[in-house]
DNA sequence: ATGGCTATATGTTATAGA
């Protein structure tokens, strides 16, 4: 099973992006981030016409996140639990039927810039939220998937130019350990699982000629529970996706799970 | 970098992103 996650910045002004993109990666599941649309202005016929089964959770402006699956979708929620005044649509979560169950999240995590401020506090009460949350996921045994935006830059040899970064919300120590809080309680980093060393990127910015310079940074994640882990196959980059026109600033990062 | 670009809604400017 191919599980994907895209941040796709928009879902309106990628619709041909979207679609060019499931047409030759052909994942069996994916996780949307950015959709930056309500749920009734998602060109659903772009996934549905392509034989996958949608779920949104829209919000106006930004935010916004989707799952999609060639698999039924089971147990639909949306919204990250553990706090009823978080009105940001940053989570959707649903079991997908296939071989083997499993517990799929499509996650946005917050940007958290510029820190300190309100905004960093809201990151980082967020992902203290998602720990626990993760934790109660574990309990169920069964294979769980938790994909998405994470903007987080794990470590120095994620970014291009690590000096850029000691002051960003996205590679502040406080947000690098509420990040491997989260691995701690057992999750595995799908890409370092398989792949080590500096150069591979998830987001390149618009600005300043960053994908010419390759100046990126990896910050689209895939977390796996010990059940997932150990079916972990392969896991890839869809790195030319960025060169395309029009595009998103992320690309496409994926697994594959042994049935 | 004092944000160089992009998408959206609040729309001929502001907000958010990272």
């Amino acid at each position: 099973m191919r599980i994907a996650t895209f941040n796709i910045n928009g879902i309106k002004a990628r619709a041909q992006a979207l679609a060019d993109w499931l047409d030759e990666a052909k994942p069996d599941v994916a996780v949307l981030q950015e959709l930056k649309s309500v749920d009734e202005g998602v060109p659903r016929e772009i996934v549905e016409d392509r034989g996958y089964n949608l779920e949104t959770h829209g919000q106006k402006g930004f935010n916004g996140v989707a799952i999609l699956s060639k698999f039924p979708l089971e147990d639909v929620s949306r919204g990250l639990p553990g706090d009823d005044s978080d009105d940001q649509a940053r989570w959707i979560e649903a079991t997908v039927a296939g071989d083997v169950a499993v517990r799929i999240a499509g996650l946005y995590l917050p940007n958290g810039n510029p820190a300190p401020g309100p905004k960093y506090d809201y990151k980082l009460d967020w992902m203290a939220r998602m720990k626990a949350h993760a934790a109660a996921l574990l309990e169920t045994e069964m294979p769980v998937v938790l994909a998405g935006d994470y903007n987080v830059i794990p470590q120095d040899e994620d970014a291009a130019r690590p000096e850029a970064w000691v002051k960003d919300a996205l590679a502040m120590p406080d947000s690098r350990a509420a990040f491997r809080r989260i691995l701690h309680l057992g999750y595995t980093e799908a890409f370092r699982a398989k792949v080590r060393g500096p150069g591979h990127y998830s987001f390149w910015d618009y600005q300043a000629g960053a994908w010419d310079r390759n100046d990126g940074i990896r910050i689209d994640h895939l977390l796996l529970s010990p059940q997932a882990a150990d079916r972990l196959e392969a896991v890839g980059i869809d790195r030319d996706v960025r060169g395309r026109e029009k595009p998103s600033d992320h690309v496409p990062v994926w697994i594959d799970l042994a049935a």
